[in-house]
DNA sequence: GCCGGTGATATTGTCTCCAAACTGCCGGGA
DNA sequence: TCCCGGCAGTTTGGAGACAATATCACCGGC
């Protein structure tokens, strides 16, 4: 039926989901009273919700409304420098500051996912975990931080990059020259294998982008 | 007397500058129905503003309640290791993409702040001014973005390194350098001379803070 | 004298109402 | 027919009431 009584999250989780989801598009308004119906709580916290959203550049105003932030071809690349220079940064870290244990659960999700390679969306989940794994083991905690908010606004873009044929492998082959270079406690090598895994994962967008332009 | 009527800024800006100016200082907690009496507002936008700065790491919860993060060795540490990163990013990416216009005005800047040099709170203003400056030549919304998160934290440090015995000076060589290599369009050498920059900064800071441990 | 329970109080979380602003529509006049 | 102004509806921003809960102190029992 509805989420109304149902949901223990709270409005910010719920919205966001929403979005990730793709409940609500790129584009789309949010309407603070629609929200509040939909969850079955009242503005207030809906509110609080989508103002946390807006600070994250998720949402975005259009005059006095919010609507949900897009991402057009530039910001997509500014989103891809940012992230390919922390990425590289948290892997630097983590070469220095990962445990053996982060090391040995890096290694194991890695194996794991070799079974997941021809499965784009639970490959898409794994990928996440893995790269999350990674900021968590630079041991940093505004790094994680600002991961966390890039990330998210990666959920903007509609499509995995490893939807693209024949990603799967190669992103495997490139988070295990990752982890090797981590155990290898090489820092520098570490950094640089990230930040050209994150390049591969950009061209494989832009490419995947150049054929669909023109859809929507 | 008081600022009830007067100030036009919203919640948000006044809290902020409340911490920035030091009227809450790290460990204090904010109390809703307080801050509401003191601006002059209800306790709805006082709330806004609240999750706003907790998103922002700049509060944190202690229990239910929210107190103004403090900053131990630890977290300034890791503090530093990211803004140095983005920072250097951002000379990098100004030495590719300020126009000659911004250019002029960093060197405007810096010639201008040779007269600062020995009025440590103007210094400390100016060079705020300076390294904004940078982050918008690099052209990247959300680099700006992110630098604008760190730098809101380091509002958390009571003292700025400027004020250091020598520092301003050193600080302006070190920005004349920086300029100058976003104008030869040194992008290598841009970024390293800001890397560089914030590593001494972040040493004189540790200098300084050994010397008045266990004041307080 | 100390520990635990219980009640008062302070503070947060939520809701609902009200005011102000913007949107778009409709009608009148040039 | 087209443009301008006003009017109604929708939506956001703010305020205060209300409910839920955590905290703290005090009191009684062990």
């Amino acid at each position: 039926m509805n989420q109304s009584r149902s949901n223990l999250k709270d409005a910010y989780s719920l919205i966001l989901e929403a979005i990730d989801v793709g409940v609500y598009k790129p584009g789309d308004r949010l309407v603070e009273s629609d929200l509040a119906e939909r969850f079955g709580v009242s503005r207030t916290p809906i509110r609080e919700a989508l103002q946390r959203l807006e600070t994250q550049s998720l949402l975005e105003r259009d005059g006095r409304s919010l609507i949900v932030a897009s991402l057009d071809h530039n910001q997509m690349a500014e989103l891809y420098v940012v992230r390919r220079e922390l990425e590289g940064l948290a892997a630097s870290l983590a070469a220095r500051h990962a445990t053996v244990e982060e090391i040995r659960v890096l290694k194991d999700m890695v194996a794991e996912d070799d079974a997941l390679v021809d499965k784009p969306s639970d490959l898409a989940k794994a990928n996440r975990r893995f790269h999350e794994q990674i900021h968590l083991a630079s041991h940093n905690r505004y790094l994680v931080q600002q991961l966390n908010l890039v990330h998210r606004s990666m959920a903007l873009m509609a499509t995995t990059s490893l939807a693209a044929e024949g990603r799967g492998e190669i992103a495997q082959a490139e988070h295990k020259r990752i982890v090797a270079a981590i155990e290898a406690r090489d820092e520098e090598a570490a950094g640089q294998a990230l930040k050209d895994h994150i390049s591969v994962a950009f061209m494989t967008r832009l490419k995947q982008d150049a054929g669909t332009r023109g859809k929507s």
